[in-house]
DNA sequence: AGATAGTTTAC
RNA sequence: GUUGUAAACUAUCU
């Protein structure tokens, strides 16, 4: 019954998406009223600053475009030309967000992810709206939730569940939400907003971001639940629907970590984990009207159970879990072979492979996993330097001359200027730069 | 301490 | 062609 006026930003000209905004009159529904409204929360979300960081955020993340073709190199263009405009459209609580890409991407272990890109100016009005929200609702999560929050790792999570496992608590109640993301009721997440949101404003941009449908071979399919997998937003509104859950278990006094739509509860008993699964999945189906998926969730021994990329041993240490295992050493065993690259390609690429897997070499507590590990990839390499040599000593010297030397003998392994030595047999002595060994160096070090 | 470029993991 | 948040790491620049 009201009339309001919508910004829609008309990029998609052939030139790119630097087309002014036109105004259009579209008829809207009111459905926030929220008597005496505080409206500094737009004010703090269309703040120049803060549109400033979303913007960088966006251009650094060097994503896609959308469905209007406009790239992150176009938004900064557009936006010389149109920001005060957005700023208004913002405050004034016009604006209203494109449809969303469909994009299908492979899920590791087989299946298919769908992606809802929204447009490089809706990216960055999401992200204007993320970081208010989420400096908004930082000391309202609980300290036990663990995914998508500032400061706050999977590692946390891990150490969390370990002390748990290690109090005696070593039943675990794993809960696995089929499809988190895409069954998120949206009625549910408002109202969640309006909790703590006055804005009706801000109220309305988000729930016009949930209802912006996804373009489907030319026509704009509404939504009706979830949330686009591919928004700024959208992690931080995952946390605000699970908060919920989070406070109900602590609550009830219960011992869990939960990252993302991965949730676990740990527990003295086989029993009383069954009697919690029972319950939680009565609250998550019945008042969160959300999914459990039975068969991927469980309540089992907690060393039965990979978290996060790791695995517990019968005694709570932290063992790297059989699947991630595996992805490395047929990653190594990739890298390592031999074709086409020369020798100097292949360790600079294991190197850079290896060094992203720091953090998480550092908190395996198990020796024997490191020595194995680093056994393994040295005899790779070491059949990769001998080949080498074999193949063309004239070559090897070239390698020689660039690094490769077989003067020092001696291991300085603590200090980082050290060598690491390479042998093969008595015949073939080599030492390769600690520079080339950083990954490899800091296995070893840290198994010891 | 601020930015840039690269890598990995988690969801 | 591939989005997003978060953490960690390496290198470089001022």
């Amino acid at each position: 019954m009201q009339q309001t006026l919508e910004l829609i930003p008309s990029g998609h000209g052939g030139t790119g998406g630097c087309d002014a905004m036109r105004a259009e009159v579209v008829s809207v529904s009111q459905d926030y009223e929220s008597p005496a409204s505080d409206a500094s929360l737009m004010a703090r979300i269309a703040h120049p600053s803060n549109l400033k960081k979303a913007f960088q955020r966006v251009k650094r993340n060097k994503g896609a475009a959308g469905i209007d073709r406009m790239t992150v190199d176009d938004l900064f263009r557009y936006l010389q030309e149109h920001g005060r405009q957005l700023r208004q459209c913002l405050l004034r609580g016009l604006w209203k967000p494109a449809p969303v890409r469909r994009v299908l991407i492979p899920k590791p272990d087989g299946g298919e992810r769908k992606l809802g890109i929204p447009t490089a100016l809706d990216r960055m009005v999401q992200q204007a709206i993320q970081q208010v929200l989420q400096a908004e609702w930082e000391p309202r999560f609980s300290s036990y939730s663990y995914g998508f929050r500032p400061q706050r790792s999977a590692h946390q999570a891990i150490s969390q569940a370990q002390s748990y496992i290690k109090d005696g608590y070593d039943w675990v109640v794993d809960i696995d939400l089929s499809k988190f993301f895409d069954r998120v009721n949206h009625d549910r997440l408002m109202a969640k907003l309006a909790e703590h949101i006055q804005d009706k404003d801000v109220l309305r941009l988000i729930h016009r971001f949930l209802k912006s449908g996804v373009m489907e071979n030319g026509l704009a399919k509404p939504q009706t639940e979830g949330v686009a997998q591919g928004g700024p937003l959208s992690p931080v509104l995952s946390n605000i629907v699970l908060d919920e859950l989070d406070k109900t278990l602590e609550k009830r006094g219960l011992r869990f970590v939960r990252y993302a739509d991965d949730c676990r509860v740990f527990v003295k008993s086989k029993k009383a984990g069954e009697r919690v699964m029972a319950s939680l999945v009565k609250l998550i189906e019945g008042k969160m009207k959300l999914k459990v998926n039975r068969t991927k969730s469980a309540v089992d021994r907690a060393w039965k159970r990979a978290f996060l990329g790791y695995s517990f041993t019968r005694d709570g240490r932290k063992t790297l879990a059989a699947k991630s295992c595996k992805r490395f050493k047929d990653k190594v065993r990739q890298l390592t072979r031999k074709g086409g690259r020369s020798l100097e390609q292949r360790l600079e690429g294991l190197n850079r492979y290896l060094q992203g897997w720091k953090n998480y070499f550092r908190e395996i507590e198990t020796c024997t996993e490191f020595e194995h590990f680093d056994c393994w990839i040295r005899r790779r390499l070491r059949s990769l330097l001998w080949y080498q040599w074999k193949r063309s000593p004239k070559r090897y010297k070239e390698l020689r001359k660039q690094g490769i030397s077989d003067k020092l003998t001696r291991q300085t392994v603590a200090s980082g200027k050290g060598h690491w030595r390479m042998s093969r047999s008595p015949a073939l002595h080599m030492a390769l730069p600690n520079s080339w060994f950083d990954g490899l160096g800091l296995i070893r070090l840290l198994a010891a």
